[in-house]
DNA sequence: TCTGGGGTCCTAGGACCC
DNA sequence: TCTGGGGTCCTAGGACCC
């Protein structure tokens, strides 16, 4: 691949700075963004640097967040406000080239490779800093480099409001002596497996004996020793967004419980809130996954394989609490999620079976059962243009008459 | 006084088929 | 009577990130 620009832009404290844009009367003051504690979801979202000075960090329990930081001002999170922040925080990145690719609510990379009529690098990055900072009044920092592991990593260097080029030559001295876990992809788990065979840097990483690595991590130790070494060749991909993979909802109930009914109502509102994402997204799903976290913490889950897609709230419901009926021993339950995974668009399902009209001969069982299942959905049949469904008994059509003929026993 | 909710990717074992 | 190896699909769990 020939040389590239990468820009990794990342919001700083990104809650915290849009509640503080909506609200000027926050800035420069300690401020977190927290669940409630009287519901048990009392732990630290995000915290302006105010409120890190003291000591503040993400996922700590509030009191104990509050116990560092008296002062510190709490607020409920406001989703809506989050993501129309980050909508118009991409548009401005669009404004510079498409090869946007966010990668969540706030951050994203960028490829500036063909922008060079746009200025320098740097100049490009303060252009947009600036920009986000007046149009938005949000702060950012923008990690450059050749690829998208350096960005990434260099955009996490200078805080808040930093601009850092990170190109391979100053890898020894910017990367190498960073302490491994500080790596982007490596968490405490792995940290302590390199630690145990001598690997405290990253300089170490790049530098150790590749089999014993892929020993240790599988695969994904030669990744990350690649990355060490700054090589990561995973393009910017602006359509990645496109195909998720899962929509899910989970909750914590505010008291560990065994009741069935409340049970089944929190696996209602789960239901609805996964249905009604799927809608947004005009997907459906072809298998669903509940998560039981039980008293102790331990948590379980059991998924499915559905016979068809899904999407409506109460297939989903009937799918997801028949699964936990299934596997529930009957421990007090903490928490509980429902995701839907194997998710495909609507449009591309009505492709799929498209497809099948091609293949009469090749395959009359599946053609048979795939107008069936569109039948159900849409009440109509998609590949003969009849406006009622399909009637065993009585073939509308000669082509039914045949296929009919040759399905039955 | 503990530890949320949204995701992605990888691994591993068993079933099943050839 | 005893038997290989590869591929795919399904399920469960875990690591990691924001």
């Amino acid at each position: 691949m020939a040389y590239r620009i990468i820009f990794h832009v990342d919001m700083n404290s990104f809650y915290a700075s849009v509640e503080a844009a909506y609200n000027p009367n926050l800035k420069g003051k300690p401020i977190a963004i927290a669940g409630n504690p009287e519901e048990r979801k009392g732990i630290i979202v995000t915290s302006s640097y105010e409120a890190r000075a003291k000591g503040v960090k993400t996922t700590m329990p509030l009191w104990e967040a509050r116990k560092l930081c008296p002062d510190l001002i709490v607020m409920r999170p406001n989703f809506n406000r989050y993501r129309i922040a980050s909508k118009e925080m991409f548009k401005i990145l669009s404004e510079v080239t498409p090869y946007v690719q966010p990668v969540s609510i706030d951050e994203g990379y960028m490829d500036i490779t063909d922008c060079e009529q746009k200025g320098s690098p740097i100049a490009i990055a303060q252009a947009l800093q600036q920009k986000i900072a007046t149009q938005l009044d949000l702060p950012c920092s923008i990690g450059i480099a050749p690829n998208k592991f350096l960005a990434k990593m260099a955009s996490d260097m200078k805080k808040p409001m930093g601009i850092t080029v990170l190109r391979k030559r100053d890898l020894p001295v910017k990367l190498w002596p960073l302490p491994i876990e500080e790596m982007y992809g490596i968490g405490k788990k792995t940290a302590e497996k390199l630690n145990q065979i001598e690997i405290f840097t990253i300089k170490d990483l790049a530098h150790a004996d590749p089999p014993t690595l892929k020993r240790l991590l599988g695969i994904n130790g030669e990744r990350l020793q690649n990355r060490a070494n700054g090589i990561d060749p995973s393009p910017v991909d602006p359509e990645a967004v496109h195909d998720f993979k899962s929509i899910g909802s989970s909750e914590t109930l505010p008291q560990d419980t065994t009741d069935e009914n409340e049970i089944r109502k929190l696996f209602r509102h789960l239901a609805r809130n996964v249905a009604r994402r799927l809608k947004r997204k005009q997907a459906v799903g072809r298998n669903i996954q509940i998560m039981i976290r039980f008293h102790n913490r331990k948590t379980i889950t059991r998924s499915m394989k559905l016979p068809e897609f899904i999407e409506d709230e109460e297939e989903i419901f009937g799918a997801g609490y028949a699964l936990f009926e299934q596997h529930w021993n009957g421990d007090p339950v903490r928490l509980l999620g429902i995701t839907i995974q194997d998710i495909a668009e609507k449009k591309e399902i009505a492709q799929q079976l498209d497809l099948f009209t091609y293949e009469v001969d090749a395959s009359k069982e599946k053609l048979y059962k795939a107008i069936d299942q569109l039948t159900d959905k849409f009440g109509k049949n998609p590949f003969i243009k009849l406006n009622n469904p399909i009637d065993d008994d009585e073939p509308r059509t000669s082509f039914q008459k045949d296929f009919l003929d040759d399905y039955r026993d």
